[in-house]
DNA sequence: ATCTACATTATAATTATTCTAAACTGTTGA
DNA sequence: TCAACAGTTTAGAATAATTATAATGTAGAT
């Protein structure tokens, strides 16, 4: 209970009230070491685990992308039928494993720098992103 | 109905059987110069304004993974609540034009090819996209 | 303490996609 | 040529992720 004060801080600041659910959405995503990759009901049912409480679905949605707007979450472009979340806002990029459905943060090192040389004119550019697809070789022979 | 004879051999030389429905969604899809980037929807929408007939959302569905699974097909992953489709199976990149909603091949000469220095252990590289959001400055003020 | 705008909630609605089961159609081989 | 079978198509139901709705609750200012 001490330390909700920063999130308190971190919420006001960037003109979100700071309520009991966005301040239990924000233990449970940001109080950890490590990124945390995430659907929204990985997060609801983390919640319900961590917390011994539910927090409605919708609320869940709703301050996800309130987050998300504010720059405390990214979303990772993966197709896929549901979306996924990353605690780790820095640019860098990813893996998914399509064995397991698992979504693997790549260290700096692993990529080098992806330069745009030509970018369509009048846009601007809001994001890079590599996702790498991998597999067992077992599951590539079928 | 002359040059259908060339998607028939194509559809029968990777087992798919050559159906009517099949053969049309070939035309529609690949009778056409430059790429064709879409979803489900607009490709049943496509069908429906090119041959004045529609063909069954479910067979679109179907065929659509069909000749994914036969590598006629590329899926794009772009974060989004439906899934995009490329004719363009050739290993490139893209842009995703956030104002229309539009997928934009980028040129060979847009993007460095990207180096991937380390892999999971284990594991096959599948395929490695890039995935450049472009939005107007505008829509970025918001 | 009260007011007001913003949040939360349960539930309904919407949208993309997959499933189902019955009808249909290429293909094979007699 | 045609019967039979396996693969396809189809309309509609089912499912799953997400968004909208409208009533209730609550943080923060006055």
């Amino acid at each position: 209970m001490i330390n909700n004060s920063n999130f308190i801080d971190k919420l006001r600041s960037s003109g979100l009230r700071p309520t009991k659910q966005r301040i239990k959405i924000c233990k449970v995503l940001f109080e950890r070491n490590g990124t945390f990759h995430f659907t929204i009901n990985d997060l609801a049912k983390t919640i319900e685990e961590k917390l011994n409480e539910k927090i409605s679905l919708a609320t869940v949605y709703n301050t996800v992308h309130a987050f998300k707007k504010k720059g405390y979450l990214k979303e990772i472009s993966i197709n896929s039928d549901k979306s996924y979340f990353d605690t780790n806002t820095s640019v860098h990029h990813h893996f998914f494993d399509e064995d397991t459905n698992e979504l693997i943060d790549c260290g700096e090192d692993d990529i080098d720098s992806v330069n745009i040389k030509n970018n369509i004119t009048g846009k601007k550019i809001n994001s890079v992103e590599v996702l790498v697809k991998v597999a067992s070789d077992y599951q590539n022979q079928k």
